[in-house]
DNA sequence: ATTCCAGTTGAGAATCTTTGCAACTGACGC
DNA sequence: GCGTCAGTTGCAAAGATTCTCAACTGGAAT
């Protein structure tokens, strides 16, 4: 039963090896990614980090969180209204489907849509670099 | 030569079949959209609707930004940092191709991707509310 | 034209996120 | 181990966006 889920990939690897510092805030934030199961926003991994390191400000985990974004580390949710919630990505790219109900999100991959994707750039006179597919669905027989 | 850049949607009509009333901000507000071509971000909207009228407030320029979102009449690009900036959709929902060297943005629409979206989206017990594909791409043979 | 009321607004407070800057600290070379 | 310095941090302040709520208004019904 393999499950993608429960990789832990080697983010100070990562980092270092873009040049970026390895510091004490920095290995308890993503410590704190690598280690949880839900979507927490930044306000939640702040109160986290303070249970482990009090110093740390809400500042730097704003600022974590865009670094690894970028990296392609981690995946922001952004729901109208609440705040931006993070989760982290597991090694290959995955689309996603967000309960708008809930702010669940649940990763799926089609190869057929990416395979479609390329096509369709490529008519465009484009080859993809990144991209981001996003479905936010309602989850049938609600009783709303 | 038909292009699809020069329509002006009636959105007033749109809203109206929506059942969301046309108020004098609202107005003002699609007005200034319908009647630019640049991207300007929710201050430059509201400075320029205060020309107009100027007991319109920030919020509503914000609220009408989101209205008009979810109705798919304007799209929003986000950059890191800056605040979102808003541009006219053109018509019927498009996904979006964006240039990563000069921020251009090409609008696209593919049946088949649609489709493999609702049988995915099926499968996992949803229906799809709304969703949003971006594609960031590079041109090809481009000297860089 | 008048009434009516759910939808909308403006103002300001609240919330979320980024930024400026002085102090601090990893990582590298010695 | 020690010095160095660009990268990083914490804090406070600014910036961006949403929310609360009483007052207002579009447009349907009369």
């Amino acid at each position: 039963m393999k499950n993608i889920m429960n990789q832990k990939p080697d983010y100070e690897k990562e980092l270092r090896n873009a040049g970026i510092r390895i510091t004490r805030p920095r290995r308890i934030i993503l410590d704190i990614l690598t280690s949880t199961e839900d979507h927490p926003d930044a306000m939640k991994i702040f109160h986290r980090a303070s249970e482990i390191d009090d110093s740390i400000s809400l500042s730097t985990v704003y600022r974590t969180m865009n670094l690894l974004e970028e990296m392609g580390a981690i995946h922001r949710h952004a729901f109208s209204g609440g705040p931006s919630r993070f989760e982290q990505a597991h090694g290959e790219h995955h689309d996603h489907l967000i309960d708008i109900d809930t702010g669940a999100v649940i990763e799926f991959k089609s190869e057929k849509i990416e395979q479609l994707q390329e096509e369709i750039a490529r008519s465009l006179g484009y080859d993809i670099v990144h991209h981001r597919l996003e479905l936010y669905a309602r989850k049938i027989n609600r009783s709303s």
